[in-house]
DNA sequence: CTTCAGGTACGATGCAAGTCGTACCTGAAG
DNA sequence: CTTCAGGTACGACTTGCATCGTACCTGAAG
């Protein structure tokens, strides 16, 4: 467990309606499907994904996405990192991150 | 395509946002489960989940079901029959409903 | 030290969604 | 015909949530 010092969940205590809760939202849903294309796991910047949103919302947004157990939220004080749970995801929901690339790229626009 | 006259979209028309929307609500959900645990497929009454709610909201949920491309509802006149739409699911999202599985039954309770 | 960019905390706002009350429709059974 | 259960339509209410404004914190660079 280590590089988690923002933690959600442990790997057996997802919950699905929290996890699709999270993915119902196109913004957070473009962040998991950037995520689960890059089979490396490397840790991102969390303003990599340029959101067309505000600061706080993606403060929101990421919080949301570490609460439902879906990444992990590195605090460097002054900035932050993302990275992908795949292995517990995978573990509790085995096929979930597949579906997100089921999605047409570039239908990520709000509303 | 028989027996659908109340019509969602076609099965590549489906919208992950909207399927996981559907999927969010504890109600909406324990109804998918219980129609995706049913391998046989069995057309059902839309009374036969006893959720704990009113009739009015019932009609709501399954709409959105139905809009999101899940459930086909076969209009009687003055009943209603509830069928999963299993094998249009499994072309478009393979292992979704497999991942109504994962979830423990018994959580279905409301909030 | 000051400055500045990245990030968070708190509150307010606006909108979407879940819920139900009332009224109405439909078809089957008396 | 009337009665009744199942279902829908419309509206109202309430909650949840996405969004942002303001203020504040943190660490690195001058």
């Amino acid at each position: 467990m280590a590089g988690r010092n923002l933690v959600g969940p442990e790997a057996d205590a997802l919950d699905l309606g929290a996890v699709f809760r999270a993915l119902a939202d196109e913004h957070r849903r473009s962040v998991m499907t950037e995520l689960a294309a890059d089979r490396s796991d490397s840790e991102r910047g969390c303003n990599s994904f340029d959101l067309p949103i505000s600061k706080q919302t993606q403060t929101h947004h990421f919080r949301v996405l570490r609460e439902a157990g879906l990444i992990d939220e590195i605090d460097y004080g002054n900035r932050k990192g993302i990275r992908l749970r795949r292995t517990d995801i995978e573990k509790r929901f085995p096929g979930l991150l597949a579906l997100l690339g089921e999605e047409p790229p570039g239908d990520t626009a709000p509303r």
